[in-house]
DNA sequence: ATTATCTATAGATCTATAGATAATGC
DNA sequence: ATTATCTATAGATCTATAGATAATGC
């Protein structure tokens, strides 16, 4: 693997661990056993490295929201997005702790995180009109569903926060995937009162599945319980 | 004034406009023109001075959100328990944003945090209890109404991250309380489906009143309407 | 006497570059 | 020849303290 690469995936291992402002130029040298010299033959700088990050993260997550118009919506499609969504969420997870730092730093970050933002709300106002036409969500006028699609997103992208602030002793590092995707069954409530009748029991039933093991999860068990809510997904439509 | 509340003032007053990340004891020294011999006088670090900070914060925020037992909740009581918190919000903008790197600083701001957040789910969920008592929203089941809070939590904590990252051009120090208020209508959006028929109207129009003035506010016009909207809420009971 | 303030600075980083050297591809 | 890498370092901060000096309250 060429060193640019390693450069790029060190940093976002470490981003992800530590925290964007935790990892100086020199850390990630280190963790790679090169020199700063090196790293910066090969970057400008750090706002470099993040936007290089960026881009990955936003042609993923573009991706998983390419919302097929052919044929319309089953619940395993939803579940499908809804996953998608906290993984990409996970991977680059370190981006949204620093956002706001970061756009200040980089004017092409701001603009394109905000195109971004658009596309990912445009995306989730387009699943939920195609619920409305699968029959799983009744009909609601166009205004309510953008003002919910806001709600999912601030939800979905608040979630990691909440989970990493919310919990004493817990150093915001150990965080698994597995609490993260807990917030599908957040996600889930804001459509609960919409569900149709022909629906509503699936739907409760696979949002059960992902419910939160608040305030702490007891080592082993509550786990494999999420485990099994996971790997159940792909069995519905 | 004593030097020690100046230093605590200009701290919280550069942290909001510049960010936690962008202010250093030398800044807030330099700011009130004294040495920073004098400010490490006064504070052991910038942890110290951000505890006291967090502590006014809660103080505050418990202050407002203290719901009284006796009487039953009227429309205005809720809009002013929302109107309040934005405020607290608005007047201490520069926790939210650095909140996790804060909490890993420092484990008496994580505890204590930890505590806060508890408090406010607890008295989200109460203002929701009081509204299905008060005929204003339909009951609902314990679990639905804790998921649905720490859904408001999420969006009240987030909305603010939101109007800063997704506007470009805006830097994110460009941000009026007026803006920020229009998270009360997201707030709102939650609600609307569990709204009674005798309430719901009212609380639409309400609501219509903090409708954000997406994606870019026109300077003169769209800001007067949403000023009568929130001077209206006194009139409401 | 005690409290408040200032001056000066040590020590720790961090960023980013210049210039030398090594490795690689024709 | 070109690309990749290293060494060494200048320059910019920032935190936090020691020690001197000024102001204040009995």
């Amino acid at each position: 693997m060429k060193t640019r690469d390693k450069i790029l995936l060190s940093s976002l291992e470490l981003f992800n661990e530590q925290g964007e402002r935790n990892v100086t130029t020199n850390h990630i040298a280190a963790h790679l056993a090169i020199s700063p010299g090196n790293l910066y033959y090969h970057f400008r700088n750090k706002s470099d490295i993040i936007y290089e990050l960026f881009q990955e993260y936003e042609k993923l997550v573009d991706f998983y929201l390419d919302i097929p118009e052919g044929r319309s919506m089953t619940l395993a499609d939803m579940m499908f997005y809804l996953e998608s969504v906290f993984d990409g969420l996970w991977n680059y997870r370190f981006f949204h702790r620093d956002l706001e730092y970061l756009l200040d730093r980089d004017p092409r970050l701001r603009s394109d995180y905000r195109d971004f933002t658009d596309r990912c709300l445009a995306a989730i106002s387009r699943i939920f009109e195609k619920q409305e036409d699968a029959g799983i969500i009744e009909p609601q006028p166009e205004s309510l569903r953008k003002a919910m699609s806001l709600n999912v997103w601030l939800v979905i992208t608040n979630w990691m926060a909440f989970l990493k602030t919310a919990h004493a002793e817990k150093t915001s590092a150990s965080l698994t995937i597995h609490e993260l995707k807990q917030g599908i069954y957040q996600v889930l409530t804001i459509e609960v009162p919409y569900l149709t009748p022909a629906y509503r029991e699936q739907v409760m039933v696979l949002r059960e599945q992902y419910r939160p093991t608040m305030p702490e999860p007891l080592p082993g068990e509550a786990v494999s319980l999420t485990d099994a809510g996971n790997s159940d997904v792909s069995g519905v439509s």
